[in-house]
DNA sequence: CAAGAAGCTGACCGTTTGGTTAGCTTTATA
DNA sequence: TATAAAGCTAACCAAACGGTCAGCTTCTTG
């Protein structure tokens, strides 16, 4: 609405910020539902309100868009291990990280769906990152995890596969939320099914750490 | 090589059921890498080492073999819940079936990425199935746990989110081994990363549900 | 308000893919 | 061994797909 100075922010138009939103968001849901091979330029282009040549002028081709949406799903993927800390309390810290874990899933189900994909057909655009950013965030969290354990102050877990099992337990009710919902035997997942679901895992994979659920704050 | 009874076993060719085996084997490895739109009939065929059309041959078309592979894979994936009746001790039943889904991630990784992936993407194929046997098998054991949990045998878990989570924690193994494999650092998962993967799992899910691992017979 | 930059798009194109077919060879049967 | 059934396959085709481009409109800027 009020002219600014060109050069403030980015130094891109806030059409093209606007649009490539418009189109990632598409994108993501589209590839979600269909994987990489499945989804085609057209349906993202209908799904983003664009016509496809669009997509063209904004994203190199499909490849270029598929590593731009797995870009943007990434800030919030390796995040919220923040609590993980010596000094924290380990119920907490780990409480505290299977909740956010579960809200991502419900919150992000099509971001979740991506990255799930990616994964199961390989990896082959993030590899190289699972190598290197994923494995030292793990290893730098499984040496506090071990610092608990030989404090006594939880079971001696594989704190390692403590996070493959947390990451597995949480993220399935988003990547294979039609098992869930077909088992329970409702049409989609309510807002209930998320908070019993949510009741449960921290309770369990705690339990599983020899931990006890702290009082909701 | 000896002259049988045409009509003894199935009535179909010997010719036709090795050749519509070696198809399927190498329809869920491709099918596993690409998912079912990222597989071509061209690949399958070069896979099986038979022409292309010689693939039509033995199956109607694409649908027709994707189909056909999930079948397959079908009759493996809800069986081993066989020891969860109501006189079998819960740490023995629950490790059992821990340990048999961890194993058929590991001697079936392909199979399980052809279901993982029909599941990630809507279940288009398999959602009927999903609600009528699935959800029974589920409703039916988890009557058993809850059993064991009036009896004080186990702590109170969800019974039904139970096997969600069971589910996820031992199929992460087969769907994602390269998330798993590149936080460990190796190029691929060794037997001894399926070993030391089973006895954290085994250890930790039982935890979980308030028991303890028994001496492995 | 002139003029260049940015945004936009219908129409088009080469390639890939699932699927077909006509005609061949091999196997089974009486 | 004659004959039918089953098995096999090179060559071909129509549809769908990712991607291009020339020319248009809208926005920004000095």
């Amino acid at each position: 609405m009020t002219a600014k100075t060109p050069a403030s922010a980015e130094s891109k138009g806030q059409i093209r910020l606007a649009n490539e939103e418009l189109i990632l968001a598409a994108a993501e849901r589209i590839f979600a539902g269909a994987g990489f091979s499945g989804a085609t330029m057209a349906q993202i282009a209908d799904a983003s309100g664009l016509p496809k040549a669009n997509l063209h002028y904004y994203f190199s081709n499909k490849d270029g868009l598929y590593r731009a949406v797995l870009a943007r799903i990434l800030e919030d993927w390796l995040a919220p291990t923040h609590g993980i800390i010596p000094d924290a309390d380990p119920a907490q810290a780990i409480g505290d990280y299977i909740r956010s874990k579960m809200a991502m899933s419900a919150a992000r189900p099509h971001a979740s769906k991506v990255w799930a994909n990616e994964l199961l057909h390989g990896a082959a655009v993030v590899k190289e990152l699972l190598a290197t950013e994923l494995r030292a965030t793990v290893q730098a969290k499984a040496a506090v995890i071990d610092q608990w354990i030989a404090a006594g102050k939880m079971a001696p877990v594989d704190s390692t596969h403590l996070f493959f099992t947390l990451w597995a337990a949480t993220q399935t009710y988003a990547d294979f939320d039609v098992q869930v919902s077909a088992v329970l035997g409702h049409a989609k997942l309510t807002r209930a099914d998320q908070t019993r679901a949510t009741d449960h895992v921290v309770a369990f994979l705690l339990r599983g750490c020899g931990l006890e659920v702290l009082s909701n704050k």
